[in-house]
DNA sequence: GGCTAAGCGAGACGGTACGTCTAGTCTTGGG
DNA sequence: CCCAAGACTAGACGTACCGTCTCGCTTAGCC
């Protein structure tokens, strides 16, 4: 968490889930507004309505609020369907990533993976409560992918997502080139197969099935 | 070029070179003690002994004076070795980047990224000046290795070099493990080979080249 | 009182004695120590062990708590010794007065007549609780001396007193000197002698008694 | 000068003017307005149409605005008419200080004197650039009066002023009775007579001149 | 003995002013 | 037209208090 810890909390007069709900509320839309740079602690507090120092009590820094609105926004939702075939889940698992990307939460990651290289604190939280919750969803895939011989059985898995994964952040990154579903499938395709067998057609990509 | 831009300009003093390189020198310095975010364009100029408007008057902001100062800093080696082996050529490109990410300019470069995020006139500058280059030198290489068959012939460059590079910007910028040689050759053998047919050790690995 | 009313109340859990003394007490310690401006009702509540609630069921700001704790701390000490000499006996009270000013007490009473400049219901206070007391303790004497013929029949006694008292008010304020005896003294002579009539020195004043 | 220094200043932008009397002329207006205590910087600095920088570059707090400003709407102007009679010339600086304390600069002073009690510096400007001229200006119309024989030649100057000034400031200060005319005119006989001799009724005044 | 009511310490709440900092622009005198 | 210096407006920052408001808990008088 990147919220200031609070203890069982018996003295004193509890903190508001209200205020704590609106500042997050607050935050979110105004990013969504205005991006994330031009958002100032005090507007958020204004739109919350709500004192600065509840915030500051709350939350060390604008990213550290965002962080968490952006988390509570998109839920806990990094189940994704298991299907019979584990490496066309683990597609799909990069088309549902890529899909995020390029929804309204895009610009959201952008930022805070942005800001998150002068934020050490708020890095390791991206890491633990975004990368870290998804890569080990998709170990479990590719376990199961290896374990049914549809994946070799002495690939490294860390290194694996990196180069599947790696690519799509990239793209979201650098910004060159749009983040489509096609160009999912060929980033997949490329790592899957390699670049040094022979290369199956997308179409017959299906074989692998 | 980020730089503002300064045609032939016959009339009125000439701007000093000297001032200019003396403001790269400076922020590229204070960026190295005390980080990009901690650096202001007055100390810039204090540190440089030159008036603000100088700096205003040749570039934008802060972003744009430390990209420069970074490029004339890496200089123009992009060159590297080309060997008779194109892949091997390759996995080399991939490790020289890695052992510039593990340096002192890896920093640099998470900064500039980072924030070029909400910079877009950085992210181009980033994209043409920094990583274009780079691409284009790959491109190179790959184009070699298939024509010499070394790799397969329908394979796509822009998706290949995005696999091939992608996890190394995402490990610099997600920094979750070190980016180690050792790392690099397991990346680049994952994507080479792929993750579905038979892996061959990293020892007979030589038997590519 | 400045000190806000506590009808007999019947019901409920009394008002504790004891806060109430601990609050007074740390106000003064806090005031003597670091001056009134720079304490805060906060520093008090924690130094007296006290919620703020409990202060502020009391008093309405901190310049009555300071007032309340600085007048019991003075104690109900205007008794002075009346003696056969009555001009005398003015003049020692008015020595008394110049040395609580000199002592611990004189910062206190500039700092309370300063914020009375900008907060009616402590001049009010002050006026009722301070001055009116002293004042009137040096009419008695006056009327006294008027009635034995030391004084003028005829004088108006507030304004015999502003002219006593102002002086040492004002050096208090001022404060461009100190308020010795001497200079008491010396106010005191020009003032009961006039600047007008052939002036006694300071030791043929005795011949005045 | 309350007013940071600034030297000779040959280099930079000078200060504006035109920004400094807008400043002056916003506190005065809001310290009327709506009470010493009411006025924040921020909201002089809006007034003006000024940064906040730009005041804080100029005086270090509220008080020295207002003093300078205060200053500055009373102008230079202690020169009084000078009279054949002396102490009649004093009564009527007398009625001119109580006269100025009645009106738009009364509560002014009360704040000044007031804040001052806290802030020696205020304290010190306060004394050197209100309280001083307006003494010497007295002890020249004493010394006057005394070398014509209308006073006495061996009152202490310094006393004296004190017991006639400081019974106007005490009643600005305690307020308990307003500083009428007639008031200040008895604190002068009071003072003048003494309150010993026989008095004189005001009427019969004029026998002084 | 239970009920009601007020007081208690702790600490969160909405506000507001503070003084500092940085950004980017403007205005001097002097090349 | 450039230069160094240092002013300018604008506005975010994080801190400190203020006076009020819950909390859960006494501590009393009254039924």
């Amino acid at each position: 968490m990147l919220q200031k810890v609070n203890e069982p909390a018996r003295k004193g007069r509890p903190r508001s889930e209200e205020a704590h709900q609106a500042i997050l509320a607050a935050a979110l839309q105004l990013v969504f507004e205005d991006g994330f740079r031009s958002v100032s602690i005090d507007a958020i507090a204004a739109k919350a309505d709500v004192g600065r120092a509840t915030i500051y009590r709350r939350w060390p820094n604008k990213a550290a609020i965002v962080m968490d609105a952006f988390l509570q926004d998109v839920g806990p939702n990094i189940s994704f369907p298991s299907r019979a075939d584990a490496t066309e889940s683990l597609r799909t698992q990069m088309r549902l990533l890529a899909k995020a990307f390029r929804g309204k939460h895009g610009a959201l990651i952008k930022a805070l993976l942005g800001e998150a290289q002068f934020d050490p604190e708020l890095a390791e939280a991206f890491r633990e409560r975004w990368i870290r919750p998804r890569r080990e969803s998709a170990m479990v895939t590719l376990r199961e992918a290896m374990a049914k011989g549809q994946l070799r059985a002495d690939i490294d898995l860390d290194t694996a997502i990196d180069a599947l994964y790696g690519g799509i952040y990239y793209r979201l990154q650098i910004g060159n080139a749009p983040l489509s579903d096609s160009y999912i499938d060929s980033l997949f395709q490329h790592v899957v197969y390699g670049l040094r067998g022979p290369m199956q057609s997308l179409d017959s990509d299906t074989a692998l099935k």
